[in-house]
DNA sequence: TATCGTTTGAAACGAACGTATGAAATAATT
DNA sequence: AATTATTTCATACGTTCGTTTCAAACGATA
């Protein structure tokens, strides 16, 4: 493991714990057991580490999501994919991508959730950059499956299920009662994708 | 206008800015044209700022969450109020409290967004206190609402409903394209309503 | 008006921050 | 093996941070 990955790796995972302005660089180069100036050598800046810890993640995913929109279009043919494999073609790559991460997945969820909530300008470009493509595929794709529905609705429509989204992956574990039964993923999947569905389907 | 109220305006207005912690206690000082030393004598440090802060406005919202849910279920009578009622009863105290807020509204959405990420201790047990008890509710008038669904179930959709509430309070006017038609609030919450309960009455 | 509790004021404190520097060590190239 | 280029290292710099201090100003009470 070289330097610039211990170094994305923990930050990674000390930004989802205590968000971006929580973690110094100290805390970083300490835990990756690299020298302090480590990173400013390898990525210039705390900012453009933020912004590389970020892409590293983002990229992937949302190449994911167009990769998956692809496979639902090609089966479907001429007619139009199914809402739910739309949606899923959204969801799931969100969810693997972030599974994948250290600390057993929670750890992108909540940095994806603070790079929302706290944006640097360099995080806020990227954002833009990498959501403009994927957010015109997945309207297009929408429009076509749900006809009845204006460019508006499918635009609110798809911001309530992005946030239902977000705010699931950001608090997956936590504020759950003991009582709650469905803990396994691939049910929650199947309960957000439904639900999300029902309410695109909404009169 | 008193020094407290000066303070907690200004605050409000800087962490929904620029996020908790890239907001100094000499920003609001300046901003708010009080001695440096005013916040730590009328609070006690920063952190009891942003919990002063955050609970100005989240206690009025909940009890007018609760008082809004007590107002369906009484004119219910013996029968359970509609599931689109008991959703408006907890969706729109939200957006009142927001627009209350100075800057037009989006203030409090944006700190409220941030607390959720960046949660400061006091702030995260401020959270629990003020949100179990209207949980609680929710939940038994959503379980009489919709007896087919289990308590889990409802927990579920409850935590869609909620993120899809609070990226729309966080990103309101944000990521918004021109061609998006429905701006008047009024209409975006009786989508965010019909969404919503379609979402808790999918099979 | 004298007194006492409350609030404001200017200045300073130590700690932690992101970054910069230049020498030492390592790797790559010839 | 000699010479570059790259990476690591310890250390220091200048800023900004939250907090503290204590004297001055203020307001209410008697």
């Amino acid at each position: 493991m070289d330097t610039s990955s211990r170094i994305l790796d923990v930050a990674e995972e000390l930004f989802g714990e205590r968000g971006l302005d929580r973690v110094s660089i100290r805390d970083i180069t300490t835990k990756a057991k690299v020298n302090l100036a480590a990173i400013n050598y390898h990525f210039g800046g705390k900012e453009d580490l933020i912004a590389a810890v970020f892409e590293r993640r983002v990229v992937p995913m949302n190449e994911a999501r167009l990769a998956a929109l692809g496979v639902v279009e090609k089966a479907a043919g001429t007619k139009s994919p199914t809402l739910e494999s739309i949606l899923e073609a959204f969801i799931r790559p969100a969810l693997q991508c972030s599974l994948k991460t250290s600390k057993g997945g929670t750890a992108f969820s909540k940095l994806f959730g603070r790079c929302l909530s706290e944006p640097s300008p360099a995080v806020e470009a990227l954002l833009k950059k990498q959501f403009a493509p994927l957010i015109k595929r997945m309207d297009a794709a929408l429009l076509k499956a749900l006809p009845h529905l204006s460019r508006s609705d499918i635009f609110w429509r798809m911001k309530f299920t992005y946030g239902a989204l977000h705010h699931w992956l950001l608090t997956k574990d936590k504020f759950r009662p003991d009582w709650v039964e469905d803990v396994e993923v691939e049910t929650q999947i199947q309960k957000l994708i439904s639900f999300a569905a029902a309410g695109f389907r909404a009169a």
